[in-house]
Order: C-alpha cells, then sequence, then structure tokens
DNA sequence: TCTGGGGTCCTAGGACCC
DNA sequence: TCTGGGGTCCTAGGACCC
C-alpha cells in the first residue's frame, strides 16, 4: 500500500450515518429494505412527531420532525416503527469500535456521529483510503450506510459529509472552500438555525461566502462572540481538536415528557413529577453521578414554557432527594394553568467518588481534624490557583472511574442477549 | 386540529465581595 | 460627601444540534 505522509496540518474525518435509526431498524428485518419506514412515537399519540425515516420515506415527502399524522397524509404506505433505544445504542457502539480500529483519536458527538484525528494514520492509506475502508466496513460487518468528510479541521469535515448522502466520500480542502462551500446558503453552515439566518439577512448576509466577507464589528454587534467565530469558519479556520473524553463529561442529565393531554390538576403534575424524578435518579446513579444543581421546565398549554433552577445545599442522587427539589420549584413557580410538558433536569454534576471526597473534607472540617490537608491544599492554590487544585481532582476521579469492554463487531451485534 | 426529547453553549441582570 | 469598577456566583431564557 502506498504510504500517505501528511504535508502540514491535520487530517480530520467526520462520519456521518444515514438516517441512522432507520438503517439499524433495516438491518435488523432486512424485509423492510426499500420500504418506507419511519421511527415515531406512538402512532396513537396525537403528538407523535418523525423521528427519522428512510430515503424512501423522503422521496415521498416525508420529513424528521414532522407530524405524524400529516406524514401518514403524504404517505398512506409508510411503515411505522416504533424506536428501540436498546437497540440503536448496540448499533452505535459497534459502530465507534469500528471506527477506533483506525485510530484511538474518535470523539463521538452523539449516537450517530463522529469526528476521527488520522493525522498520524498515515501508514493505513491516504485519507480517502481510510475513509472508503471507513465506509466499506461499516456497510459490509454492521450493514449498515454512512457519509463521510473529510477536511483539514472539524468544521469543514462536518460540513463535508453533509454534502453528499447516502454513501458519499468528500473532500473539503481550504483550497475547495470558494467553489464548494462559499456559494451555499448561510443556514447551511453548522451553527446557524432559522433565528441567526434571519438575523444575518438583516445585515445582508445570504451565502456561506457572504459570512466569510462580513466585518467583525457588525457581526459581533448582531451574534455576539457567535459572529466573528462563524465568520473564521466560513474562512476555513477552527483550531478545536479532536478530544476521545468529551462523551464522559456530562453537563447535565434530564428527563422530560410531553403528556397525554394537558393538565392542570396539582395531585396529577405532582405524579407526573414522581415519575420524572425516578427516570433521572436512576440515570444519574448509572453515570455514577450527583448533582448540585436542578433545573424544572413547564411548558403550558400554550405553548409557552418556564425553567426555574436553584442550586442546592447538598448532593443530589436518590430520587426522593429529586423529587423533593423539584417539588418545591414547582410548588412555588406553578401559577395553576394547564401544563402540556413537564421536565426535570439536574446539572452541576460531580462525580460521585470526588463527591464523597469532598463531603469527607466538610466533615472533617467541622471537626477541625483536617488542618494538614488543608493547609496543602491551600499552598497548592496560592502557587497554582483554585483551578489547578480542582482540575487535579477531577482528574484523577476520571482515571479511577474508566472503564471499557470489547463488543465483536458483526451483524450480530443486533441480535445477541 | 401540527410541532418530541436528549443535550450544549451563550447572554444578561442582579447580588455580593473587595 | 458622593461615589468606582472588577470579578464571581446565581438564575432565567434563548439558540442550536441530533
Amino acid at each position: 500500500m502506498k504510504q500517505y505522509y501528511p504535508k502540514s496540518g491535520r487530517v480530520i474525518l467526520h462520519v456521518d450515518m444515514n438516517s441512522f435509526y432507520a438503517s439499524v431498524e433495516m438491518a435488523y428485518d432486512p424485509t423492510l429494505k426499500g420500504k418506507p419506514i419511519a421511527i415515531a412515537g406512538d402512532p396513537e399519540e396525537r403528538r407523535g412527531i418523525i423521528v427519522t425515516c428512510s430515503y424512501e420515506a423522503r422521496r415521498l415527502g416525508v420529513k424528521t420532525t414532522m407530524s405524524v399524522w400529516e406524514a401518514q397524509k403524504r404517505c398512506p404506505d409508510l411503515i411505522l416503527l416504533r424506536p428501540n433505544f436498546d437497540r440503536y445504542q448496540k448499533a452505535s457502539k459497534a459502530m465507534f469500535d469500528v471506527l477506533r480500529q483506525y485510530t484511538k483519536l474518535v470523539e463521538p458527538v452523539s449516537i450517530d456521529e463522529g469526528y476521527m484525528d488520522i493525522t498520524e494514520s498515515f501508514e493505513l492509506g491516504s485519507p480517502l483510503e481510510i475513509a472508503n475502508s471507513i465506509q466499506k466496513r461499516l456497510q459490509d460487518q454492521l450493514d449498515l450506510p454512512c457519509s463521510i468528510g473529510i477536511a483539514p479541521n472539524k468544521f469543514l469535515a462536518k460540513m463535508a459529509s453533509d454534502m453528499k448522502k447516502p454513501l458519499g466520500i468528500t473532500v473539503l480542502r481550504k483550497r475547495d472552500i470558494p467553489v464548494k462551500l462559499w456559494p451555499l446558503p448561510v443556514q447551511e453552515m453548522h451553527g446557524v438555525g432559522e433565528k441567526t439566518a434571519k438575523k444575518l439577512k438583516t445585515i445582508n448576509i445570504e451565502t456561506i461566502k457572504q459570512m466569510a466577507k462580513a466585518d467583525d464589528i457588525k457581526l459581533k454587534g448582531l451574534l455576539g462572540i457567535n459572529g466573528p467565530r462563524l465568520k473564521k469558519r466560513a474562512n476555513g479556520e477552527d483550531e478545536r481538536t479532536v478530544d476521545p473524553d468529551s462523551i464522559n463529561d456530562f453537563k447535565s442529565v434530564g428527563n422530560s415528557m410531553t403528556l397525554p393531554r394537558d393538565v392542570s390538576n396539582q395531585q396529577e403534575l405532582l405524579h407526573h413529577l414522581n415519575q420524572l424524578a425516578g427516570k433521572v435518579a436512576s440515570r444519574l446513579q448509572s453515570k455514577d453521578l450527583v448533582a448540585q444543581s436542578i433545573t424544572i421546565i413547564i411548558r403550558f398549554k400554550n405553548r409557552e414554557s418556564i425553567t426555574r433552577s436553584k442550586k442546592q445545599t447538598n448532593y443530589l442522587s436518590k430520587k426522593e432527594e429529586i423529587l423533593a427539589a423539584a417539588k418545591e420549584l414547582f410548588l412555588q413557580h406553578w401559577n395553576g394553568n394547564a401544563v402540556r410538558l413537564l421536565g426535570i433536569t439536574t446539572n452541576d454534576l460531580v462525580e460521585k467518588e470526588g463527591a464523597i471526597k469532598q463531603l469527607d473534607l466538610f466533615s472533617y472540617e467541622k471537626e477541625a481534624k483536617a488542618e494538614p490537608l488543608f493547609k496543602a491544599m491551600d499552598d497548592l492554590r496560592n502557587k497554582f490557583g483554585n483551578d489547578i487544585v480542582q482540575k487535579g481532582m477531577k482528574i484523577r476521579d476520571k482515571e479511577t472511574t474508566s472503564k471499557e469492554e470489547g463488543t465483536s463487531f458483526n451483524k450480530d451485534f443486533l441480535r445477541d442477549n
């Protein structure tokens, strides 16, 4: 195999699975192949939406986030499937295991997409050869199609993987930017949504090229620090590194539910809050995390919503603790109007081991037994600043809790257990 | 008789401290 | 006698993404 030596810079891949949930279902049941299928919540439920759909369904006018009844109106033969998250989770793990055969520098960004830094992987072949090999293996071994972008940084790789679907491979080099990237509408940029596109239109920015050439001061006034950042991206500049560990740093864990019908009965709402608290607690515990803050969300019948949060004096992890904190916020802030959706989110998460250590320190402090340790930590703070001391503790916690187990990757990943 | 649920990041104002 | 400005924490809301 011909060796490829990078002349300069990085080589980043963005691997994006094509209509992931639908593809997993078709891999699981091949008789579904070639048919219009969609993954959606309960079809009997009036609030169900299309989560993902096959390309056959897309051709017939079905789109993600469309309500189920509208999708059925457009496509009467649509096959509706309930989501099977365990199945998708398994497929996802198998897929990332394949990616990690090429490099350890794999950063999952969601269940079905991730970045890879293959700068140092040139002994495996050219970037294009590597991308071809990955795509073929995912297809042959897992029966799952993907698109891959190849570029010198994350932003360009992400834009590139979007350019050809399904089963595309797109190279986007710096010199390709004027021809391949700049003609696109600015809302195609990752990070520019409906609202931002609307704002940009007020200063006559409608294409990525216009964004690339825009005035920094104007952008900053309009979009804050995100303005100049987007301009840099439009010019193909993005320094973010591929971080394999970022997936483990949870910032929040929460659950919410749109109620089967709008509810204004307090007892009933508290009952739903109780259910949510149970879900959040079990997810926190399975991740070995405790929370220092809690947020509730209440969406009313008219779709307006409020969030209310409170920093806690104690760490939360048990269902009863989470329910008590959520209930307090709810009773304090609910105005009695009919509720459409309820949610509980826990924030400021700390790994349980670290939290116990800190609690231990706290109780020692009360008993004034930990003088030497506190003095040592104070010394460190004086020397390096508080950040370093906290980071050190966090890193240590991570090392002790990291775990990995192998999975054989073949199509059977879907059928076992 | 439309529009879910899981997240991340940023902004902005007020409290509080020095 | 009338008045500062920086920094951090807490809270609420908004934009965006998959």
